[in-house]
DNA sequence: GGAATAATACACAATGTCGTGTAATAGTGT
DNA sequence: ACACTATTACACGACATTGTGTATTATTCC
């Protein structure tokens, strides 16, 4: 018998509206087909550029000045280029950012419009997380 | 008042819009400073979770069908129940699901509403990813 | 109480990822 | 051609992550 009407069964406690106006318009999740498994790791591709703090803060940076070169780059994060390079050509692999060379320097620039809202949601979630983790006794 | 102008550079080559009108309205990015070490590790964290593709059918099927048990959920990917109840407590780990007992098994749903957009975007750049590439000659 | 089912906890081998160090490539100026 | 700077390519050791197998906990039914 369920007696469990469970407390705990809070409601959504986020701010974020559950839709966005963005992209082609898809229907909702409930009317479409369960993701296939290539399709989930080519989204989990996706996840996995966006998972490493480096990555994180150099198109945080880029989104905030336009453009930059690797090397300015590097200082701005105090690390060496190298490792700077190596996560911009990840990032450049899915198209999220795209390099332009002038001179000795390649400036790297957002070269798709998602990748903004994306970081903006994530830092949404974060706030979320932290009002949760603050609100319980 | 910012410039509106920006996404029209040059490639910007996706649909998406720069901004959503997603949880408190936050400046552009320009007039940000720059993301902390610590908010970067924050952010990473988030991206951890979602940057494999089993966690992400498991959010994708628990969006489309609401609520599901962790045996349904085995089922319907295919794995062992171990292996996803593995996966079901990194999820929830960072509030993104919460899990309700009900007898024998466990519910688990999304409980915040960052979630599917944020899915619905990486989907978004999915798509776009896969219209430049068959778009380079 | 005892058996059966659902879910989780934990240790482990295989695999993947990160920054570093070294070497190579591209471009500028003399 | 040469020196110099900026960037990238590549191999390597340190560390993290995944699914599996085994054991344990939670709950229902007899």
């Amino acid at each position: 018998m369920p007696r469990n009407d469970s407390t705990k069964n809070r409601k959504q406690t986020s701010i974020c509206p559950p839709l966005l106006g963005c992209c082609a318009p898809s229907p909702a999740f409930q009317d479409r087909p369960l993701l296939s498994f290539l399709d989930a790791v080519k989204v989990m591709a996706l996840f996995k550029v966006l998972a490493n703090d480096t990555r994180i803060r150099l198109v945080h940076h880029i989104l905030r000045s336009g453009e930059a070169t690797v090397s300015e780059l590097a200082k701005t994060l105090g690390m060496k280029p190298q490792a700077v390079s190596n996560q911009l050509v990840r990032l450049s692999d899915t198209r999220m950012l795209s390099s332009r060379r002038e001179g000795n320097n390649v400036y790297y620039r957002v070269a798709n419009g998602c990748v903004a809202p994306l970081l903006e949601l994530a830092l949404c979630l974060m706030e979320d997380e932290r009002r949760e983790k603050s609100s319980e006794a």
